[in-house]
DNA sequence: TTAATTGTATTATGCGACTAATACATTCAA
DNA sequence: TTGAATGTATTAGTCGCATAATACAATTAA
């Protein structure tokens, strides 16, 4: 059963845009996977301290893009395969690096400084 | 005179602050220097096809944060000596890399990865 | 079986960012 | 000098996000 405790809500984004970002980092990362149960609306409310509208929203985005199937007998389950692990991998990387990328040019970085800067911070 | 064509707007920052920004930004690249005037709010925002009383926040934030003052007789006007902008570059390059080697390890990418990623990208 | 939990929905409220519509005093050019 | 442009301020309204308070049918556990 997946967990929100390690979740550090900022105010940059909608928290339910945070949540579902959550979700896809766990399954990126490995620690979760198709089965995976997810918790209720209001047990995910109480671990965020947030309101169970705000996750009801984070679901029903989950559902829509693809990785969180919702049925009356299990609950919220988690339902990926490897296309769709695929395609939210390279969604998010290349998303990151591109913008990346384009705010260092307007920035006025050189390449060789960028990457001493990445070096220099990733121990 | 600085101009505002070049700046695209988005939704996912108040209009305010990506004005503040740029002007930051053509300092940087020094497309702007102490002395240039800024236009007058209502032309930004005609400009900008925004509301001139956000352009007003956008200038009172300039003004706040240290390289824009508005004179009665003058209107506004960049100033910035060698220390500002030193703390602007500073400021600008230590977020964008921290907060991309924050994502990029999130995202379980290795080192020897974001540098084969930002080298397809640079061209 | 009964009570609790859950997914789902609705309505109202608050807040921050932005827009809209003015208003007014000052500066400056015709 | 008069009228336009400008900096500044105020008040009201919109919109997206989040909260608050319920409501109800269906599933589950005691």
């Amino acid at each position: 059963m997946l967990n929100f405790y390690g979740l550090k809500l900022t105010t940059r984004q909608p928290v339910y845009v945070q949540i579902a970002t959550h979700v896809k980092l766990q399954i990126l990362r490995g620690n979760a996977t198709s089965g995976d149960r997810l918790p209720s609306r209001r047990e995910v409310a109480a671990q965020l301290q947030v309101n169970p509208n705000t996750v009801q929203k984070a679901f029903r985005l989950m559902e829509d893009e693809g990785y969180v199937r919702t049925s009356s007998t299990l609950g919220s389950v988690i339902e990926v395969d490897e296309a769709m692990l695929d395609r939210i991998r390279t969604e998010m990387t290349q998303e990151l690096v591109s913008e990346f990328v384009a705010s260092a040019r307007e920035l006025g970085l050189s390449f060789k400084q960028v990457i001493d800067l990445i070096s220099e911070l990733w121990e």
